[in-house]
DNA sequence: GTTGAATAGTAAGCACGCTTATTATATATG
DNA sequence: CATATATAATAAGCGTGCTTACTATTCAAC
C-alpha cells in the first residue's frame, strides 16, 4: 500500500465531469417525453422567471457567448417551447416568451429535475448535502474571479431549479 | 424569508453544470500552449497507463462511444499526440500509442490539472474535501446504476488523474 | 446633424458528445 | 466448409458549446 499518497483531489476533474454527464443524461432520459434538453430546460427556467427578457440578458444569466443563445432559441422556437417578440423602444432586442406549452410544462419538469437530484443523492447524510452545495458555490467562486464576466453578481441572487 | 425551504439541493443540477463548465475552461486556458483540449486529456491518461490500447476498450474506460472515440483519435492523431498501429492478431482492432511528444509533456500536464484543482478548492478544509470526493462518488455510483454498461467494475478499479 | 463607438443578434465553421447505419473481420454453429 | 452472429471501427448528420466576423441599430461626442 503505496503510504495513503491519494485523498483523490486527483480524481476531482475525472468526478465532475463524470457525474455532469450522468446527471444530464438522466435528465434527458426522463424529461425524453417533452422533448426537452438539458440546456433548452436551463433556459426555460430563466425565460420562466423572467418573462421578456432579451437574448443578451439571457446570455449573461446562462453564462453562455449571445450565439449560443441564438441557435438555442432557433431550436426551442422550433420546438414551440419560447417565442421571439420584437422591443418597440430598441428594433435590435428580440425579447423571448414561453408559449403555452411552455408554461404548462413547466412544473412538471421542475419536479422530474428534483428526482434526478434526489436520486443522485441516496446515502448521502443531510449534513454530507450541505457540505457539497457549500463547496460547489465555493468553486464556482473561485473559478469564476479572473474570468471576465459581470456575473458575480447575478449568481449571487439566484436561487434555480436545474 | 419563506421559512428556510431551500437548502440548495435544488441548484445541484446548475452548480455542477457550471462547475464543470469553469473547470474545462480553466484547463484549457492553462493547457493551451499544448493544445490539448480536456478530452484529448482524459484520453491520453488512458493510453500512458495501458500503450496499445484498442479504441473499443477506450470508449468502455472513458465511457463515452466508440463513435467519439474515432474521432477524438483522429484529431488527435493529426495533432502529433497518439498513432494507431495494426495489431497483427486481429485485423479489425487499431491499437493506440502516445507519441514521444505526448509522453514529454504528460507529467506537465497533469501537474497543470493538478493546480487547476486546488485553485478551485481554495477555502474548502481538507475535512470538506473529503467529504465532497466521497459526496460525488457515491452520485456517481447512484446514477451508473440502471445505465446499461459493464463499467462500475472498470470505474473501481481506476485511480486517475484529471 | 453627422460621425464613431458600443450593443443586439446572426452566420460560418470547429470540438466533442450523441444516434443510426455501414464495412470489414472474427467467431460460432449448422 | 458455409453461413449466421458478434465485434471493431468508421460515416453521416444532429445538439450545444466555442471563436471570429458580420449587419443593424442605438447612443455619445463633436
Amino acid at each position: 500500500m503505496p503510504l495513503m499518497v491519494s485523498d483523490g483531489i486527483d480524481r476531482l476533474g475525472f468526478l465532475i465531469h463524470d457525474v455532469q454527464r450522468l446527471m444530464r443524461k438522466r435528465f434527458e432520459a426522463r424529461a425524453s417525453g417533452f422533448g426537452l434538453s438539458s440546456a433548452q430546460w436551463r433556459l426555460l427556467v430563466r425565460v420562466a422567471k423572467e418573462e421578456g427578457v432579451a437574448q443578451a440578458r439571457l446570455a449573461e444569466l446562462l453564462e453562455i457567448e449571445p450565439i449560443s443563445v441564438s441557435r438555442l432559441v432557433d431550436r426551442m422556437e422550433e420546438g414551440g417551447w419560447i417565442e421571439r417578440r420584437s422591443d418597440a423602444t430598441d428594433r435590435r432586442v428580440r425579447m423571448i416568451f414561453p408559449t403555452t406549452k411552455a408554461s404548462e410544462a413547466y412544473n412538471h419538469v421542475k419536479s422530474l429535475a428534483g428526482e434526478v437530484y434526489e436520486e443522485s443523492l441516496v446515502g448521502v447524510s443531510p449534513e454530507d448535502r450541505r457540505v457539497l452545495i457549500r463547496a460547489l458555490d465555493t468553486i464556482v467562486r473561485n473559478l469564476a474571479d479572473g474570468e471576465a464576466s459581470s456575473l458575480e453578481k447575478v449568481r449571487n441572487t439566484e436561487g434555480a431549479a436545474a
